[in-house]
DNA sequence: GCTGAAAGTATCAAGTA
DNA sequence: TACTTGATACTTTCAGC
């Protein structure tokens, strides 16, 4: 089977999965008409080609001191795009980065432990380390909805 | 306990889960060194708070037909947010969104399944109802580092 | 929130297509 | 190579404390 290559039965696995990743193997395996085994090793298949995670999320908006802010930066030169998305990565609290199509080049969203504060440490410790960076702005975010967020493996000041 | 007090084992058990989400409760249970029947109905309980949700994620770049976009929006009114925010989390598409300071007002995540041209249809026929929003512009993603993405759960056109 | 027994579930090896 | 079956070992659950 090629690399990104998932059938009709690992779709519909990730999609039960999506609604409740702690639903019992055999049951999925009621609901997709294959046997326990089956889900159990494709879903471990899945987890180990990248595809597929099954974590606990949070809701940002009902769990104390945890503030979400979303970074946008315009890069000087195209080609550093790749390390400067790398760079944000490395820092514990970047959740995720993405490249993308528009006004800015990079977005990213931060997930601050630490009180607001950290942010002005954020900016001046973390980003200024960014090479290629000509322009950033940053949105705190006020408000949300239905929006589950994965929480970075190292955070800290949190637990 | 307050609605959303939550407890030092709490932030533990999600912190496990975020990083297994399947990980048995009596393997958690040693981890955090109560019983078993004591994690279950605390990941219970917190599921049933609104602060936990296990649920696979997948990787969308590792998922062919899985597109997203970003989109911003700027309002001509703050009194409109809240009403637009609910509008758009009607749209199946759309995965999230938060109101935040700044330049705009409100970001969005769109998880497209139908192709790109999904997005010229979604701006006609969507984005056209809302009222209230002055500017809007769209940032399609082009790469990703480690963003697990939870599927809406209307999500159509894809399984 | 803990303990222990009953019920249920996951996993492995063997066998089949 | 990917699946199913059935036995064994494990985990979850529930009542009682």
């Amino acid at each position: 089977m090629k690399d990104n290559d998932i059938d009709i039965i690992d779709k519909q696995l990730i999609k039960l999965l999506s609604q409740d990743g702690r639903m019992p193997a055999k049951e999925l395996a009621q609901k997709l008409d294959v046997s326990a085994p089956t889900i159990n090793s494709r879903m471990k298949a899945l987890v180990k080609r990248g595809i597929l995670k099954v974590a606990g999320l949070v809701d940002t908006f009902r769990t104390k001191n945890i503030l979400v802010a979303i970074i946008a930066i315009r890069v000087d030169d195209v080609s550093k795009m790749a390390k400067i998305i790398d760079q944000l990565m490395e820092f514990k609290q970047v959740h995720w980065a993405v490249a993308v199509t528009g006004r800015y080049d990079i977005f990213a969203e931060v997930i601050v432990t630490e009180g607001i504060e950290w942010m002005f440490k954020f900016y001046a410790d973390e980003m200024s380390k960014l090479d290629g960076v000509s322009h950033s702005e940053s949105f705190m975010v006020t408000n949300t909805r239905r929006k589950w967020t994965l929480l970075p493996p190292d955070i800290q000041g949190w637990v």
